[in-house]
DNA sequence: CACCCGTGGTT
DNA sequence: TAACCAAGGGT
């Protein structure tokens, strides 16, 4: 064995060991696994999320539920208040359901296959709860990975096209040992020197190997295919108060935002065109415009006051003491347009 | 495979 | 500032 016969997988390995991120979901030098419910928590808020914004809410989960039998046993209805502000509210949902299923199992299941078919849990989830929780070797294949090894192979077509072979290039690099510190070794290159835009090369363990950096521009990869334009939409949510308190609906759990607290609107179909119907009938005073960007459309939300002598919509709610809306769990959205009401009310 | 589903930070 | 990006999953 020489020195020229070392893998990536070595290489990439004794690179983590010194300039591995300490992360509160990650297991203490020393220790090599770590609590799946941890790992199955952190992994399912990093869904396309940053760790930045994932710190504050892990926190917060953990110490309010311990373990996946006390998650199990909370109302929905707290989790998803909880969540709010973190995005993608199926996922606050279908943490409720495996959280439930987990715990009637008597813990998660150690094995990709089973892992896989809890709500929530994807490719990417169970096989990075299996590496990381459980140390098996499993090919862990997430937007880092996409990015490092379309690199590292010069994988000249684009995404997402180019998935099955990026799936079989980690898996040639994946270690039978470690494949959980290889999985995290691999986002934590990813995310801070084969980083998306303006790669540091000459930190890289890898240049090496890479034949990105062979090329003379690695940056180019992953390649990818065009995006569509965001179309703008417009609506309307409504202001019904009374004394000291304002009226609240839980939103249908699918769709946009779906199972959260919110105020009424009228779909936010409207084009110019006015066609929205409003909860209940009477004169409105408009109070302002919240403009709200989602992944897909860009949305101007105007904020109507309706006169509140009249009774809500038909649509089930509850009212929510205005000075204390912040506990209500509103997604960004719908904390926009409270802050821009209850200035004015 | 294409589309839907949030949010906040960066350039 | 408009666009891009971040430990994806469900349908």
């Amino acid at each position: 064995m020489t020195a020229s016969m070392e893998t990536i997988s070595d290489k990439l390995l004794a690179w983590y060991d010194v300039h591995a991120r300490s992360l509160p979901w990650r297991a203490r030098p020393g220790s090599p696994l770590t609590d799946p419910y941890r790992v199955w928590l952190s992994e399912v808020m990093l869904q396309q999320t940053t760790v930045a914004a994932v710190k504050p809410y892990f926190a917060k989960f953990t110490e309010r539920w311990p373990s996946v039998e006390a998650l199990a046993q909370a109302p929905e209805e707290d989790v998803m208040a909880a969540w709010a502000g973190l995005g993608y509210y199926s996922r606050a949902r279908n943490l409720v359901k495996c959280a439930r299923a987990a715990a009637r199992m008597g813990g998660f299941p150690e094995t990709e296959v089973e892992l896989v078919k809890l709500p929530g849990v994807g490719a990417y989830t169970a096989a990075a709860i299996a590496a990381i929780a459980f140390g098996q070797r499993a090919v862990v294949v997430d937007a880092n990975v996409e990015r490092v090894v379309s690199r590292l192979f010069a994988i000249a077509q684009p995404l997402p096209a180019s998935r099955k072979t990026i799936r079989e290039k980690a898996g040639a690099i994946t270690p039978d040992d470690r494949a959980g510190d290889f999985a995290q070794a691999m986002m934590d290159l990813g995310a801070g020197i084969c980083a998306a835009r303006d790669p540091d090369c000459a930190l890289c363990p890898l240049a090496a190997d890479c034949q990105g950096y062979a090329s003379a521009d690695p940056a180019r990869f992953p390649i990818k295919a065009a995006k569509k334009a965001k179309p703008v939409r417009q609506g309307t949510a409504y202001w019904i108060a009374q004394g000291g308190k304002v009226w609240l609906v839980r939103r249908a759990d699918k769709g946009m935002l779906g199972g959260m607290r919110a105020f009424p609107d009228d779909g936010w179909r409207a084009g110019a065109d006015g066609s929205g119907t409003a909860p209940l009938a009477g004169e409105g005073e408009t109070l302002g415009i919240v403009r709200h960007s989602f992944t897909h459309f860009s949305l101007e939300m105007a904020v109507v006051k309706l006169d509140s002598d009249h009774s809500p919509g038909e649509q089930a709610g509850e009212w929510w003491p205005i000075d204390d809306l912040e506990s209500a769990g509103l997604p960004t959205l719908f904390a926009k347009a409270a802050s821009l009401a209850a200035a004015q009310d």
